[in-house]
DNA sequence: TCTATTTGACCTAT
DNA sequence: ATAGGTCAAATAGA
């Protein structure tokens, strides 16, 4: 029975560490001084450790001092925590959920827009997207959009509503490996203008059932630049699901500096990299949630 | 021509 | 009456 409390208890801990990874990777983007960002990311520093301490004596075993006085408390915990790991079997209508992200887009699922509604008190109008797979497979998945005022350009409140019962086209790992071999075109890429800086993301979620390599071209990216910024660079990322690999930079001006990578976390990679001389952000992103894609 | 998005109209709940 | 959610015709783009 201890051990079931120990495993919940890492588990909760694991999720706490990418919840902590993944605000981290917000904070990057978020627009505010410097010293706050400092602040703050030393914080998120500081919690990542905490994290990771924890759990290297969970694993270990050695730090845990379960007082054996307190067994039947002990089971009333087990059972809540084993309540919390596996949720009940419910409707999939009834499902709802909310999260705050940068990355509204990307959560590895294919929507289709139905409507777009100004909402009392808010600046940015709410969008309401349905599964693609909403008639085909019946599947009544839904998701709300909604772009926060807080002066930060990149945060959105997305309210996912009902479950998917649906089986996309991509589901098998050999339908993924194909995926990979075809990039671009076998993969979406979100492409979004903020105050017309261009802004990138990966959508297409790769199922996390073999290491893979990821590669983003910002050719794409440098039509969609503002047109003072007119000269052609072409970059391209490499990278793979496991860390960082490689990078390299063709221009046909002069050389410019490797794009690096910002921020790396446990699984999957964020990194930046500049496209020209007046540094638009072209982030291209593979986030937390890719790990957690069920399929 | 097909598919996805946009947008005004309509429906429903409060 | 109002706000939020959805529909469906018009439109855009590949």
């Amino acid at each position: 029975m201890e051990n079931k409390i120990i495993d919940s208890v890492i588990q909760e801990m694991e999720q706490a560490f990418d919840r902590t990874a993944k605000l981290q990777s917000l904070v990057e983007l978020v627009n505010c001084s410097d010293t706050e960002k400092e602040s703050a990311v030393v914080v998120l520093e500081e919690i990542l450790q905490s994290c990771n301490a924890t759990r290297s004596m969970l694993n270990s075993g050695g730090a845990i001092a379960v007082p054996r006085r307190n067994s039947a408390a002990i089971e009333l915990a087990s059972q809540d925590l084993a309540a919390l790991q596996v949720p009940m079997r419910r409707d999939p209508r009834s499902y709802e959920r909310e999260e705050i992200t940068a990355t509204p887009y990307n959560d590895g699922y294919q929507w289709r827009k139905y409507g777009e509604k100004s909402i009392k008190g808010c600046t940015f109008k709410r969008s309401y997207y349905r599964c693609t797979y909403s008639h085909d497979q019946r599947c009544n998945a839904k998701k709300q959009v909604q772009q926060q005022d807080c002066g930060a350009p990149f945060l959105f409140l997305v309210v996912y509503k009902g479950e998917h019962t649906c089986t996309p086209s991509w589901s098998t790992a050999e339908d993924a490996q194909l995926m990979l071999q075809d990039f671009p075109t076998a993969r979406r890429v979100q492409l979004q203008d903020y105050d017309e800086q261009p802004f990138a993301h990966i959508t297409a979620v790769t199922p996390p059932v073999e290491p893979c390599l990821l590669r983003f071209d910002s050719t794409e990216h440098s039509k969609r630049l503002p047109s003072h910024t007119n000269r052609t660079r072409r970059s391209v990322v490499e990278g793979t699901t496991m860390g960082f690999s490689s990078s390299k930079v063709e221009s046909e001006a002069d050389s410019m500096e490797p794009p690096q990578p910002s921020l790396s976390a446990i699984c999957g990679f964020y990194f930046d990299t500049v496209l020209d001389e007046v540094s638009s952000p072209c982030s291209v992103g593979l986030d937390m949630d890719f790990l957690e894609f069920r399929f």
